[in-house]
DNA sequence: CCGTAACTTGACCCGGTGGTCAACATGTCT
DNA sequence: AGACATGTTGACCACCGGGTCAAGTTACGG
């Protein structure tokens, strides 16, 4: 690889970031290319999909932050303080980034990094979720689906609410929790979905465009 | 009006019901027009802006189907029951019809008909939720702006559960009633937004292609 | 220092959106 | 039946998105 392409990637990848966390995985790649100084040709050669971009541009980011919050959550000595502490974290950085929105909101299937970020961070859910369930702090009829239901729907009003400069998504998630407690308040009137469902549904791009 | 006007009129607000119970209030005009068959110049003159076509077409369905479920909810003896068949209800709503969805996910200030309904349909919620905070049976801390807040985060995710079979979304509205019960479980770590707040959130349209 | 391979560029394609308007058609009233 | 108002049409505008590629530029090894 040339030096010049180098730089161009290299640039393209700090524009990508930029817009990716100010605006979200859809921005134009037409504009990252302008906010990097370079033709839009020039990403696609690089990059040649949206994909590859996200993939090299944010899997990292999530891996570390969604990990971080996954381990401080196992690493809580009450499981009920650590899974609410990690819904808690999750849902804030969802209102803060909203690359990291996108990445719980929508799935990227052409993103392989990110794809595997995706499933560990389902893995880790299932085991903090495990965990408060077995200590009987967590209603049993709770699953991994159900908190990724949550949290998709909540990363777009939580992300407005946040730039409006409200903290008001606090409380949708303060209700939620207490919802969660064992024992379960009201039996569930519904199966929950499995994760490839859900997992079509985010591809589908969801809670997209309400489209 | 001349009578062939009148004609293309109800055939565009027919197909216009059509598709936004279909796809949502977003759908192209030019696609109504389309379906309607009738060049979209003639949607243009005989509607000028999307929000007139808007207000013509759904602001009595959603009056009907709005004001219904909260009349049937103050009616019922049980606060509590009245509350929750309310969310329910409106929630159900939103899963079965896109065009109810967006009505309660995003705000169409030019829209004056439609925005008459919401304003009456956030005042009756007051009062499902005052009766129901009265009667003791739903946590104090909870109100009108929270709810409108779930819904609207609500609806995008329920809209694409249910168009793919599956009832999960009744799942997250029972953890959330079991977390609304009284007595408050954890105190709140917000204040919730101000009803300004969350109308401006829902006309930039926050919950929108997540954009 | 020069030739070549690597790279960049921007015009261009497609399809989509909202929106306007001159030219044409048609209903309607006398 | 005729004439005028009322309506309709579809080409056209500007803009956006993703994506391609011939032509021109630039880095780099010999």
């Amino acid at each position: 690889m040339r030096a010049d392409a180098q730089r161009n990637a290299a640039r393209l990848r700090a524009a990508a970031a930029d817009l990716f966390q100010e605006r979200g995985l859809q921005v134009s790649l037409k504009e990252i290319a302008r906010h990097a100084g370079v033709s839009h040709g020039t990403l696609y050669n690089l990059f040649g999909s949206r994909e590859a971009l996200i993939d090299e541009v944010i899997a990292d980011l999530a891996a570390t932050r969604l990990g971080d919050a996954a381990r401080a959550a196992l690493a809580c000595p009450d499981p009920w303080q650590g899974f609410a502490g990690y819904v808690t974290e999750v849902c804030e950085l969802q209102a803060t980034d909203p690359a990291l929105g996108d990445v719980l909101t929508r799935r990227f299937p052409d993103a392989s990094r990110l794809m595997a970020v995706c499933d560990n961070s389902f893995a880790a859910a299932e085991s903090i979720i495990d965990r408060a369930r077995r200590d009987g702090s967590l209603r049993p009829d709770f699953t991994a689906s159900d908190l990724l239901f949550f949290l998709a729907s909540h990363a777009p009003l939580a992300r407005a609410a946040a730039a409006a400069g409200s903290d008001a998504w606090r409380r949708a998630v303060g209700f939620m929790l207490d919802g969660l407690r064992a024992p379960a308040g009201t039996p569930l009137p519904a199966e929950p979905m499995t994760p490839q469902q859900i997992n079509h549904l985010l591809v589908e791009g969801a809670a997209a465009v309400s489209a």
